[in-house]
DNA sequence: TCTGGGGTCCTAGGACCC
DNA sequence: TCTGGGGTCCTAGGACCC
């Protein structure tokens, strides 16, 4: 039943997610090992995603291609197909949403469901029930899921049975189930941080929640006391349906098909990834005022270099102006791996002219007839911006209130290309 | 023939300002 | 003639997650 004080949480966490919506579009597929790999042409391509009888024969998430190959011969791999994810996820996100206004999409295959005052539907494991069994028959698509008093918790639950597992995990279970787990098993706790808390005699999540807060803090910093209130089963996080629909930085990268110290070559990729930047931006209808590249060099040292830019831009062609300035200013001139562009310090369309227009009026002291000074935005973010945004109107009849009327779901699923771990 | 790509959050030092 | 303290911004890097 359900607690007088305290929330009822559920995390849903599709199993193997591309792996099986492959399987739900070519159920020939189903039974077999599968793969999906980034790039199966190319000799970097790891796996991304693979199915239950794949993991069989040892093929683990970001192996590379080969070694999965050699483990399996017979693996069945496929490129990703992100439409048939985002569809997928979509369905599955609207179902959640029927019990909840409360959903909170993580990634584009899992979520956090607030159902503490969805009586209405059921009982926790009921409406827990409910959601599974839906999403398989209706989708045709495994999942698992955490019932839990906060986020942490459900999280944790959910995955302890897979795939198609309900598991409840309440506070008072935290000793008995929790303490045992050695301390990498937690959400948050990744190989350094464990390196650390061994270091300082930490093995298990039972002496993680033992151990002492001040000492905690000075080793590892505010994340310190975090990672023991969790690992006692406290966690105060709101399940929060806004979380993901406001996203911060757009970016990409990619492994070039070989090393290479050729600059020409390299302003090539920069030029292409800045074309993909730009698409993705206008596409949100966003701004960058920074721009940082990354570059890994042949012995995977990586370094990021960043700018903040006094107005914020868009186009092509200044994403790739400053991508090549910070480019020249910092390469070593050692043979590069990798090359990345990411914009950030996102500001909205219409906020982006608006500020520009009155850094304008300023500069120009009012001068600048209307007319160039449109002619001067066309040029600076493409005409498509001002006709769509009604930038003069906006001008006119806003401050810095351009509202953002973007519904969660889309949002971020744009926002996000997930690859299952 | 080693190890992808897209993100978020935190830390830390220096510059600069009051 | 040696020197406070707080705050913010910028840059770079690290850790973690999916």
């Amino acid at each position: 039943m359900y607690p007088k004080n305290g929330r009822v949480i559920l995390h849903v966490d599709m199993n193997s997610f591309y792996a099986s919506v492959e399987m739900a579009f070519d159920p020939s597929l189903k039974g077999k090992p599968l793969a999906i790999a980034g790039n199966p042409e190319e000799r970097r391509g790891i796996i991304v995603t693979c199915s239950y009888e794949a993991r069989k024969y040892g093929v683990k998430t970001t192996m590379p291609l080969w070694e999965a190959k050699k483990l399996c011969p017979q693996l069945i791999i496929m490129r990703p197909n992100f439409e048939r994810y985002r569809a997928a996820s979509i369905g599955m996100f609207e179902i959640l949403g029927q019990y909840s206004d409360l959903v909170e999409p993580v990634s584009i295959d899992e979520g956090y469901v607030d159902i503490t005052d969805s009586q209405e539907y059921g009982s926790p494991v009921q409406i827990a029930e409910t959601i599974q069994k839906r999403i398989y028959e209706q989708l045709d698509l495994p999942c698992s899921i955490g019932i839990a008093p906060n986020k942490f918790l459900a999280k944790m639950a959910s995955d302890m049975k897979k795939p198609l597992g309900i598991t409840i995990l309440r506070k008072r279970d935290v000793p008995q189930i929790l303490w045992p787990l050695e301390v990498e098993e937690m959400h948050g706790v990744g190989k350094k941080t464990g390196e650390k808390l061994r270091s300082f005699g930490i093995q298990t999540i039972g002496d993680l929640a033992k151990a002492d807060s001040i000492q905690l803090k000075a080793k590892l910093g505010i994340n310190g006391p975090r990672l023991k209130e969790k690992a006692n089963g406290e966690d105060r996080r709101r399940v929060d349906p806004e979380a993901a629909a406001e996203f911060k930085s757009v970016g990409n990268s990619t492994t070039l098909p070989r090393d290479t110290t050729n600059q020409q070559e390299l302003f090539t990729v920069f030029a292409g990834l800045a074309e993909k930047v730009s698409v993705r931006l206008k596409r949100k209808k966003v701004l960058a005022t920074s721009i940082s590249i990354m570059i890994r060099y042949k012995d995977r040292k990586t370094i990021t270099r960043s700018k903040q830019l006094d107005q914020p831009i868009v186009q092509v062609e200044d994403i790739t102006d400053q991508a090549k300035a910070l480019f020249r200013k910092h390469w070593n001139g050692n043979a590069v791996r990798l090359l990345g562009i990411t914009g950030g310090d996102l500001v909205e369309q219409g906020s982006a002219v608006m500020q520009l227009n009155l850094f304008n009026f300023e500069k120009e002291a009012k001068k600048e007839p209307l007319l160039k000074a449109m002619e001067e935005l066309k040029l600076k973010f493409g005409a498509d911006i001002i006709d769509h945004a009604g930038a003069i109107n906006e001008m006119k009849n806003k401050k810095d209130d351009v509202g953002t009327a973007t519904s969660f779901n889309k949002d971020f699923l744009q926002m996000r290309n997930h690859t299952e771990r």
